[in-house]
This record gives C-alpha cells, structure tokens and sequence, in this order.
DNA sequence: CGACACATGTAACACGTTACATGATTTG
DNA sequence: CAAATCATGTAACGTGTTACATGTGTCG
C-alpha cells in the first residue's frame, strides 16, 4: 500500500497527469525505487476505483490529469495520522533465511552470514557514496530532504543488518556443542541423501 | 519469495504435510508472522506447479505428504547461496511515508515522526521482553536458536528506526529556513487548504 | 532520418492473504 | 455434548510488477 498512498500524496499538492507522478515520485525517492510508468497508470486506475481520486480534466497539450477527492484527502490524513505497524511487520526474507539456514541440516550458515555481509557491506559503501554526491550538490529543495532521509534510512537499515549479521555468528559460535571428529578431506556435500528419507515421525 | 522458499528449506529436511509446514514454519519464526494455513496450500500447489515440490503419498493417518525434488533442491540451495539484494531493496514503507510528508505541504511532519517513534519503541519494548522470555525458559534446541535470531533482528531493525526519526528531527530543525510570525494561540491546523488549488505549473 | 524522451494505456502474471467449506478427532 | 484443535483444500481479491502496443515531439 505503499505506491498507493505516494501517489495519492503527490496528488494531495494538486492535479497531476500519470509521467509526471512518477517523475515526482522518483524525484523524493531517488534511484532506490525506480517506478515503472505502467505502474502509475494501473494505480492510478484503482486509486480512482475506490473513490480516492478521480480524472481532472485535459492540458491544451493533451496530459490526462487526476486530482484527489475529498474522500482521498481523508485516507491520506488517515494514512500520515497511523503510524506504520511494526507489529506484525512486514516478512523479512534474510530474517527468514536465516532462520532456516539455522535449522536446516546441510546448509554452510557461516557462508550465507558471510556472503550476505558482504553484499551488504557493498550497499552501504554505495549508499555513502551516493550521499556524499548529494550533500555537496544538492539545494535546499523540499525533495532533496526527502531523497536525503530516504537515502539515510537505507544507511542506518543496512548498518544495522550488518550489526545483526556479526551478532548472528556470536550466536551461532555459542550453539555448538558438536564438534563431531570430521572426515580428514572432503569437506562439502560428503554424503548423498538417502532416496528414501527415514520414517517420518513427530 | 520468503514463503515459498521458507517451506521449500523446510521438506529439504524430508517429507511433511501442510499442516505440519506451517506449525514448524511458526515455531522458526515464533508469532511475529503468522501463517494462515490455507497459505501453506496454495503455495504447496505453486512450489508443485513449478516443479520443486512433488507429492509423496498419504500416511496411514491420511496425511497428504509433499516432498522436495531435485530441482527444488537445487533452487534451495540457489536460495542460500545467493544473498538478498539490498541493492534494489524492498519498498520501505515509512520512508516513503515520511519522503512524502516532508514534501507535501499541510502535513505535520514532526507529529508523524513523533508517533511513529512511539510506535515503534512500544514494539521494542515488546521484543525485549519476548526476548527475555525466550531465554530464560528456551532450551537449545536449533529452533529456538532460529526464533530467537529472528527477535533479535526485530530489535536490531527496530533500534535502527528509532534512531533514524531521531536523525530525521534534527535533518527537519536544519532545513527550517521559514520561522513564519505564529499566529498567538491555536497550535494545529489553522488554515483551511484553499478549495480550488492554484493553477496547476511545472 | 533515426534515436530518444515524453506520454498513455492494457494484458497478464506472481505472490501474499483472507474467508469460507468441510470433516475427523480430541477434550473439558 | 459442545468447543477446540487438527487437517485439507478452494475461491477470490489486492498490490506490485513487467512486457507490450502506440503515438507525439524533439534533437543531433
């Protein structure tokens, strides 16, 4: 519900035709979330489906303008006065991985806490860099705010999944009290697994 | 993604039934994302229309088995070594949220900030107590391990979110260039937005 | 002229999610 | 007996997302 309410937002500040939406929109978000233009124009569609916008008119040039309706400006007072659950939130795919990477047998859980370190690593060296880019030449236009809190939440996200990931191998160092005799070589994948697993009890 | 591939990890370990899918989904995650079993069907019927999941006949008790097969296997193990991109990441949306708040004039940014701070340290809260929950009464047992990785990257995240709204008050003080002479009483809303906006210029 | 940005739109799909129907078994 | 839990499944919907079709205007 998130390109909904963007949406609805920028339309909040006046009519808009569809390209223009999304020019706003990546303008506040920046590269981060590229919006496909079709995107805008189906949204656009069910926006107006539920009585949140409805079509404004035509430019001498042609562009199809949408404006919010009185009911849309009450959804997005709504939408600004919730704060965004945190509770129940949003399914963290890492987080989940994770957590089966752990249980799993068979699966190196150090390799995937270490690869994704390093990919994250990698996002936040970008993202730093991109925010050296936009404090030198940025003004002080309302959008670069917003592009620059974008930007900085993505920052302090990934700094604290890297913290995470670090914290995830202190954990793991502490759960294991096997240190089973290895086989001298053959380090993975030394067993095939049995065509047919074991009886399956609970 | 998550789902899909969360019960694909899941068969890896050998043939299960849906509803066993879902509690052991659970008891890895613990109640922050509750599974609706009837999802744990439908997703068992898109894993088995793809081919990654096949099934593996019915017990005694008529429990209807589903097994991992060999591309499925392949596409876990993909899963693992691969890791979430965090470039191109996930809609965020309180970023968006507060993107457009900052840019979208009549709307109390520093109100949202507030509640959603609130928010989210009421839910902080929460998880440290579920975490201190979990280890005083956990055993060691490689779910709770999981359960207890996944509270922990909820607190990490969470932290983070605080933090950034903080960072975002101190941004807003920086960029309020307009000390604009307050009318004496009457704090919020003062004035009514204009019916018909101005001409719409780009 | 050809490439490119501007501009609007549609069709189709994926995943997640909920609500509902249905029945067996257990338990207070 | 009634309520709750276990168990399987289906129908329907919503949002996000992509790919495609189409046309205009501009600029080198």
């Amino acid at each position: 519900m998130s390109i909904r309410h963007g949406l609805l937002a920028l339309l909040d500040q006046g009519p808009r035709y569809g390209y223009q939406l999304r020019s706003e929109f990546e303008a506040r978000t920046g590269a981060t979330w590229p919006l496909n233009v079709g995107q805008v124009y189906t949204t656009l569609g069910r926006l107006e489906r539920d009585g949140l916008v409805a079509p404004h008119g035509e430019d001498d040039e042609g562009h199809v303008y949408y404006a919010a309706t009185e009911q849309g400006r009450a959804e997005l007072r709504h939408w600004f006065d919730t704060p965004v659950p945190r509770t129940n939130p949003p399914r963290d795919e890492l987080a989940i991985k994770l957590a089966m990477a752990v249980t799993v047998p068979g699966v190196d859980v150090e390799a995937v806490v270490q690869g994704q370190r390093r990919h994250s690593m990698k996002a936040l060296q970008d993202y730093t860099r991109l925010k050296g880019q936009a404090m030198t030449s940025g003004g002080q236009e309302r959008s670069d705010l917003a592009w620059l809190l974008v930007l900085e939440q993505l920052i302090f996200q990934t700094e604290a999944e890297i913290r995470w990931l670090d914290h995830c191998e202190t954990r793991l160092a502490q759960f294991r009290p096997e240190p089973e005799p290895a086989p001298p070589a053959e380090a993975a994948a030394p067993a095939v697994p049995p065509k047919t697993r074991r009886r399956v009890r609970f």
